[in-house]
DNA sequence: GTTGGCCCTAAAGCGCACTTGAGGGCAAGG
DNA sequence: CCTTGCCCTCAAGTGCGCTTTAGGGCCAAC
């Protein structure tokens, strides 16, 4: 029982059967032994797959990953590897940033009863030039709708 | 000086002519009136386009940004609305946590030096069914390369 | 009057991450 | 025997979020 077939792995980790053959066949699920042509994985690829997800979401391409995942690299690789994780760690951090503020926003307009995050304005932030009274903590407009209650 | 000519959009927002037009033309941008055929943006879209990117970067689809953006909604969509963003603040919150671990575990295995995720281990989260010795901080295999040190 | 810069549309193409479809195998059970 | 259920491959299709291509217009400067 220490190996797994492709229907009991996509049970465990709520992959479809296509979506592990498709990164089979990238490579980014390493050695996978088949048996009369059939892949057995090792249980160890639960693990494997579950920091897959857990990159994908932090905006690692497939690509991307599978270097990361890749055990024992040359020289070279070894190189790729560390640009890459050590480009994207300041990208991470920034990205928790952003979802954070924007959890609080999206949390603050609903409480807030106005539904509509425009009415409810939000940073100017990525404008690209300066052209006065670019922040909005400080160019608070008053509404008309007297629902809008929110004075982010 | 109330309007902007999409190039100057695309100058102070970052984004691309192509991809202005592409958020116009599926409905994004709200109402941009045009003279002679040619689009004149309120100075407003700018703050709108941040938003845009910062639902896009929390995993909205375009098409709910949309929902989500619609101003003075009627009381289908104002439900859609609350659905949407209720739903996703979980969400939200769940993914801030699996990026943050994640960002803990790339940054320990960056110092430790193996090189290698799968090697470091990483959570077995995701593993819908139970099976014992399924918490990896209670499961730890000693790596047999010495070089590795991490003992996440 | 033609060159350059900005604007326009409509349709096709692209990269990613899969999914679907067509066609097939093997093994157990009724 | 043949249906059921799981596995396989290879190629084509899909959806999203754009970009590119091909065509064209208007205006100002040289």
């Amino acid at each position: 029982m220490r190996s797994l077939l492709i229907g009991r792995v996509a049970e465990r980790t709520g992959l479809a059967v296509s979506a592990l053959r498709y990164y089979d066949a990238i490579g980014l699920l390493g050695d996978v032994p088949r048996r009369a042509g059939v892949r057995h994985f090792p249980a160890t690829v639960l693990r494997r797959i579950a920091l897959i997800r857990a990159a994908q979401e932090a905006g690692f391409a497939l690509a991307e990953i599978k270097l990361l995942l890749d055990q024992r690299p040359d020289a070279s690789t070894r190189q790729q590897w560390e640009t890459l994780a050590s480009r994207r760690l300041p990208e991470l951090d920034a990205l928790i940033d952003r979802l954070t503020s924007l959890r609080t926003t999206v949390a603050d307009c609903l409480a807030c009863g106005c539904l509509s995050l425009t009415t409810c304005g939000m940073l100017n932030a990525g404008d690209h030039s300066r052209e006065g009274a670019d922040h909005p903590s400080t160019e608070r407009s008053a509404p008309s709708d007297p629902r809008n209650r929110c004075g982010l």
